[in-house]
DNA sequence: CTCCGACATCAATGCGCATAGATTCTTTAC
DNA sequence: GTAAAGAATCTATGCGCATTGATGTCGGAG
């Protein structure tokens, strides 16, 4: 491990200045070509990598956006984080994954970031890429915040102010939210219009009367769109009286357990579940068919978002596809149009969402 | 989008230098409480967030590992990228995905990225992620290489020579590779033994004789050391000829046809066909399924690799699972380690393998 | 009352690069 | 052959921060 050659080195072995080195790179046009092929071949030899830091400093700009979450995936609490890297596996001749681990598909922040990668790809910017912990949660968001040209956030991975405050100074694009301020942008897709379809779909193809609504029990914005969708429809559909929502504790161990136990308390079950989030109407299939309770036969369940896993499990879910991937380069694409023009203001956008009907609410055959 | 404000705005507010600013952040214990409260509180009204360039250049470490893989999800040849971001849904009403898209769900490259990126997060790191595409794929990769304290890699993402040099500055990792060198690091997984595994399994639980081996065309280190372990499997079973390999051209457009043909080119079909990625595997069942030939009740078909697409076709695949997010954990911690020790020599990891057995083989019902 | 050490703060510098402006070398036009 | 225009290169500077070594301040020991 050789120390990192720097344009002052590159400089002396073709004996020319700094500045010539640098134009090499930079304004190729400016250099003769002799003087060029010199100096590039002296960088090769050299090995010579130009510092982004130096760069980005010298320049005011980074050429890197960042994309910053809360920490969905987390080690659970009683997980030993130093024996995650290396100590793991002895050599298991057989691995049953009959019941698949929904961790192990992506999420729908993977899928968001995937397009947001995709697009940054495109672009010639850099992504990086952080997120909460419990630990060092304001120094990651200030680390990451000082690293780029611009900041995509998951919602509720910020403090309202702090990312009020950093989106003064950079553009920022918050996803799922409506944004607050005429600097924070935002990227959601249709979720009242989305859970309309649905709720439509429920009601008018399978007949049923006795819908439920399950939501998380932290209010995201997009959560609370989709109840009000839900309850649009039902409404616009002439129905009177509607079940209380249920309240999923998604992310507390053992959420489905309690959700199934809550659900199970009421006199009655409802024909249908319409579940917020794919994942929570993926748990709680796993524990009505704990509990012998057939999908969709029984009773029907519906999600909302259309992550990988739905596709895994049994049976398929019915659910409302968010364009992610769309979303992902759509808030690319507003960081790099409010980093060049940065006079105008912040901007929203809604994307259009798919009804996908499987099996779960008793569509298709199993 | 006002300026970003620097230590010296905030020195000068709180009324101290920018030394006593610096020492605020960095080394709290050298600055009396009332002075850092002092600064803190300047900081927060400015929205004062440290610039990561300027941190990295005066330090020289970035805090940053890389990420580079090539163009594995690049855009379609007929795909016109400016109409990738914004343009794109009218609304469906309804989508149909009884033949999901593969390109859905995630594969070896994004799951072992999973891993780095959750490790990085871990280790107070943050997570640079890059790749090959057509255009400027040198200078992405000088971006990124410029930007991080160490790089991990995907094979045949960047020219050995490159790698070889860049190894010399910076730690670097390659997946699925044995070192080249002395500098450059390596995390694989045991790719012989899986697959010998996986043969004797098709062998003795089967009673399979006559096996195909089929492989893609670039040669990749990982490929032809499964191609050896089944090798390997066969001599050992006592069989003395067998079918040449097939060959996939993957990555170009209707390679599953193509293969197809060649497959059905020889004189008889084999029993099972083992495939050296799951990639393969997924896209000849779809051949196979297309030809109305069923598997596994005419052809058994096996994978490697174990992404999570293996679970949702149909049949489910029989393959080998490689410890993924294991093997991007791993990879951080060899480039920390090197980093924080750059004097110790590149060290090379294999992590261990499970066989996974589905419908693919015969073994479970469909 | 003086001196010394501990503590708090500051001034000055360099990290590696891009670039404006100055300088030198070449070419073109007359 | 010469001057002006242009091309090529260089010198000098600043980007924002961390850090070293210097300076200043204060309290206690002598």
């Amino acid at each position: 491990m050789v120390r990192r050659p720097t344009v002052y080195d590159v400089a002396e072995r073709a004996g020319v200045s700094i500045a010539t080195v640098s134009f090499t790179f930079r304004q190729p046009h400016r250099v003769k070509r002799s003087t060029k092929e010199n100096v590039l071949a002296a960088a090769k030899e050299l090995g010579y990598v130009p510092s982004g830091n130096a760069r980005g400093l010298a320049r005011g700009r980074t050429g890197a956006l960042g994309i910053y979450s809360f920490d969905y995936y987390s080690l659970g609490p009683g997980q030993d984080p130093d024996s995650a890297a290396g100590s793991d596996g002895a050599k298991a001749p057989a691995f049953d994954d009959s019941n698949p681990d929904l961790r192990s598909f992506p999420v729908y922040v993977d899928e968001v970031q995937r397009g947001v990668a995709l697009e940054c790809r495109r672009r010639g910017y850099t992504l990086i890429v952080s997120g909460g912990n419990q630990a060092g949660s304001e120094t990651a968001f200030a680390d990451i915040a000082g690293q780029v040209d611009g900041l995509a956030v998951f919602p509720r991975s910020v403090s309202d102010d702090v990312l009020e405050s950093i989106s003064r100074m950079i553009p920022v694009v918050e996803f799922s939210e409506r944004s607050h301020t005429d600097t924070l942008s935002g990227v959601t897709c249709d979720n009242a219009g989305g859970m309309r379809l649905l709720t439509e779909h429920l009601i008018s193809t399978h007949g049923f009367k006795d819908l439920q609504f399950v939501g998380p029990s932290r209010i995201f914005p997009d959560s609370l769109a989709r109840y009000e969708g839900f309850q649009t429809q039902l409404r616009s559909s002439g129905f009177a009286e509607l079940h209380d929502p249920l309240v999923a504790e998604e992310g507390a161990p053992g959420w489905p357990e309690k959700l199934m136990e809550n659900l199970l308390a009421q006199e009655s079950l409802p024909e249908v579940l319409v579940c917020a989030q794919d994942e929570i109407a993926l748990g709680l299939m796993g524990e009505l068919s704990a509990h012998g309770i057939s999908v969709p036969d029984q009773i029907a369940v519906t999600g909302f978002d259309g992550i990988a896993a739905g596709l895994v499990s049994s049976p398929q879910l019915t659910t409302i596809k968010q364009p992610m991937e769309l979303m992902g380069r759509t808030a690319v694409g507003i960081l790099l149009d409010r980093f060049e023009h940065p006079e105008t203001a912040a901007q929203s956008l809604e994307l259009p969402v798919q009804l996908v009907v499987r099996q779960s609410c008793g569509c298709l055959p199993l």
